[in-house]
DNA sequence: GTTAGCAGTCGAGGCTTGTGAGTGCTAACA
DNA sequence: TGTTAGCACTCACAAGCCTCGACTGCTAAC
């Protein structure tokens, strides 16, 4: 049944009220501040309809309405008038990203900051670890004598590295060859097939740096493995939402925020072809309070991820700045990794 | 003056049992559990001496005694029996550092993790950045054409990196040559000489890659002036303590636990020529809820610093376990890097 | 379809009371 | 002088009760 032109009307104003507010909104307060035409008896005859097609709650008899997460599913596709951000948070986006390194890590930190800054919300951003990522170079470069980083450079662009040993007596040369074969080995691959690589076979093929080679594959396996960087900013936002006042919910948010494995699958996208991911209300989600959103952003360029971007806060999230942040954050970012 | 023997045993039970229950102690369950061969009303004379003499406070009349922050003091001086960790417990320290890198964020964050799941509170790692170190060198490891790592080696052995940006048509010679001139001028130096650097000056030197050069500066200056990595593990422990069970007191934590400059605030040590520093109540810092205290302790090989590691939990914490969980992560840290 | 009026509902906050744990004091004893 | 039993006293905490006020639902009239 499609909703009447004032009946959707009313229904925006409950949300937009109670989105600010947080307190159940009331006939009388419609009427005073938005439907000033109509009065409030009004008003609440379209209350209870809407009530009874399921899009408002009514915590208790002689409360006001707060609405249902059906209310906020059809706010968020159909109600919601976007949000443009000002001059000065778009400038703030801006500067964030400026002279900023290439280093993943480095990324990632900067874009949950700005994120939660403007949202006023805590948010989490996961760097893509798709198993689809191609390998373009491994790069191992030599800076002390028992010590070299190992650079991997995939396709987004984006660089990782970590610390390996060399042993003993190890040429320039050997570990110019080195690096060749298991480029040849390993450029080109997805993640997932590295993962596949059998290293006995391989080792067969070179033997004069065995543990070298081994390490040099276990450190790669290790970072493909290890399922992305996880980085949370804006924890302490929490406390500012009056529906987590208790402390057990504020408990149960910071079991789930700070736990690499459940972030993980909390932001995992359904699976949907659309950019922006919102989850309204997480059922299903034992560990969160049942008064949870979560709205995350996957952005790509080339068709290669770069990360998952997103925002946790109550049901009742402004939802309008949300996401006007996540698609600005998104097509800045978009912008700065196409031109490398 | 100087307490009778059964009086800093009953203290000591006093502190202990509280540390456990969180619960005022009462004269009845020291008899009960500790003391059986005298009588309550005994033991109740002594503890209104020592509430007397400051060491013990009652919330209420009619309720138990509380130790104060003085008994806590004496508490960790001389009644506290240390504790030895189980073998277990050792295992668990050593297997955390064991193939680690040397990057030092790595090693930063692995301690972090193993003294708070060791210790079951909000532990917190800051990386020594002080201005006393001294560089050993740094080396511009080139990558791709225009890309390459700037790599920072002091003298506590521990690496950091970062990505600057080489300009088009640079050769190879001319990168070596610039990191040449660069050690020339910076290894030897301490940071706070490396801040001081006149760059108008050493440029009139070095004229023909000037920006390469100004970003190396920039860099090496960034790092040095952004006073060190921090790293927070556990922060949802907090809330187990039930001194942290209303939102208010969990939220003023929090604030100062996410906020870099509190801590590094927090966690500065007194001056004082020891190992292990003790904050008992926090007096002065603002910010924190007044029942908190933090443990502290610097690491550092052949007088240089590694870090600063401690944990931050209610006053009435389980001292004798953070100490030893904290001593002999210091142990191991310091073995780990002396081996280099 | 809209409105005013009125009775009914329910949560929040304030007040009262009962309960029990724990102390302080006193007087007696070793 | 140190120790003990006994008893009156204190106080936090929880349960129950009451009042207040914000809303609603219903009804009858326009």
């Amino acid at each position: 049944m499609e909703l009447s032109e004032r009946k959707k009307k009313i229904l925006q104003y409950v949300i937009d009220d109670y989105i600010q507010t947080a307190v159940p909104v009331s006939s009388k307060s419609i009427t005073e501040k938005h439907l000033t035409t109509v009065s409030s008896a009004t008003v609440r005859s379209e209350l209870s309809t809407l009530e009874e097609l399921g899009y408002l709650l009514q915590p208790h008899t002689s409360s006001g309405r707060v609405p249902s997460n059906e209310a906020y599913k059809l706010y968020v596709n159909e109600l919601m008038v976007k949000e443009k951000l000002s001059e000065r948070e778009l400038e703030y986006i801006e500067e964030a990203f400026l002279n900023r390194s290439k280093n993943i890590d480095v990324i990632l930190k900067s874009a949950a900051k700005v994120i939660s800054e403007l949202t006023q919300y805590t948010s989490v951003a996961l760097s893509a670890r798709d198993s689809e990522e191609v390998v373009r170079t491994v790069k191992i470069l030599r800076f002390r004598e028992n010590e070299a980083l190992l650079i991997i450079v995939t396709d987004n662009k984006l660089l990782k590295d970590s610390i390996i040993t060399l042993p003993d007596g190890m040429t320039d040369d050997a570990v110019e060859e080195l690096n060749e074969l298991i480029n040849e080995l390993i450029s080109g691959k997805t993640f997932g097939e590295v993962g596949k690589i059998d290293l006995d076979k391989s080792l067969r093929e070179f033997t004069e740096y065995k543990e070298v080679f081994i390490s040099v594959i276990r450190a790669l396996k290790e970072y493909i493995s290890t399922g992305g960087e996880v980085v949370l900013e804006g924890e302490d936002k929490m406390f500012s939402h009056p529906e987590y006042s208790d402390i057990e919910s504020v408990k149960s948010l910071m079991s789930v925020v700070t736990s690499k494995d459940k972030l993980v699958e909390l932001m995992s996208d359904d699976g949907k072809d659309i950019q922006i991911n919102i989850k309204i209300g997480t059922e299903g989600y034992d560990d969160l309070p049942s008064d949870c959103s979560v709205v995350t952003a996957t952005y790509s360029t080339n068709g290669v991820k770069i990360g998952t971007y997103g925002v946790i806060g109550p049901t009742r999230m402004d939802y309008k700045k949300v996401i006007s942040v996540l698609e600005n954050v998104g097509k800045i970012l978009e912008s700065i990794v196409s031109k490398w």
